[in-house]
DNA sequence: CGCCTGATTCGACACATGTCGATGTGCTGG
DNA sequence: CCAGCACATCGACATGTGTCGAATCAGGCG
């Protein structure tokens, strides 16, 4: 559980591919971070700094088996197509992956992100 | 330690001399978000979500003896009218502190803030 | 006092963001 | 093939956000 590898953030799955294969993570207050670093990572609490996809995002990550399908957690207090903005911008931050299967789209949390805010924090030193 | 009144952050006011004692975080994947924490939360995620202020916290964070005055830390390419409002914000979601010495403003890191976020992730379980 | 330096506040502006209803797409079942 | 459900995308709009230069406030020093 300890010493993980910094781990690499997506960034975006969406046509906008982009190497981009950096380690995500730097602790956060041992050493300042550089502007790079700093972009990558404000976008991962950037995503996180909305009070409608952190309860999604919570939905999801606290969902058992890990996963759910967006019927499970739309209900968030706005409408439909609103839930279906914010599920993408977690997903293009990198945050959630998504899969079809049948009539439902199923989100989880993506493997490596609580990994990724754990080396973050230094937590693990 | 848990299952208390997760304490209301400042959200407001420069005075800045709130109490701020307690933990904010519930665990953020055990279970489920709360509306209210989640806008807590979001609250404070949304303000470390700009590359610039995301590196003024760092900066702050890691500056020998756990503060920095402006001076030190407002080389981080815009303007100082720019980084004293960014400050301000990261102030206001109750991240950094300020106080003035003399001529110069010290920033640094509200204690319960790192705390509060391991407690978010949950790895102290 | 007057001035210089450090820091905040103000006013303005371009741009990003969150939200909605309407519409489109993909799959299932009759 | 068509109706219906589950999600996604689109277009529009109000509001929020980051940025700047100019003005202002706060101390130290000649």
């Amino acid at each position: 559980m300890v010493g993980l590898p910094v781990v690499e953030l997506p960034t975006a799955e969406l046509p906008t591919a982009e190497p981009e294969s950096a380690p995500c993570c730097p602790p956060l207050v041992s050493a300042e971070l550089s502007e790079a670093d700093a972009v990558r990572m404000a976008a991962m609490f950037k995503a996180l700094g909305d009070p409608v996809r952190l309860r999604l995002f919570s939905k999801v990550a606290s969902h058992e088996g890990g996963e759910a399908c967006v019927c499970d957690i739309q209900d968030v207090g706005v409408s439909q197509p609103t839930v279906s903005h914010h599920l993408k911008k977690l997903r293009e931050a990198g945050l959630l992956s998504s899969e079809r299967r049948g009539t439902w789209v199923y989100y989880r949390v993506a493997p490596s992100v609580l990994a990724a805010m754990a080396a973050l924090l230094d937590l693990n030193r």
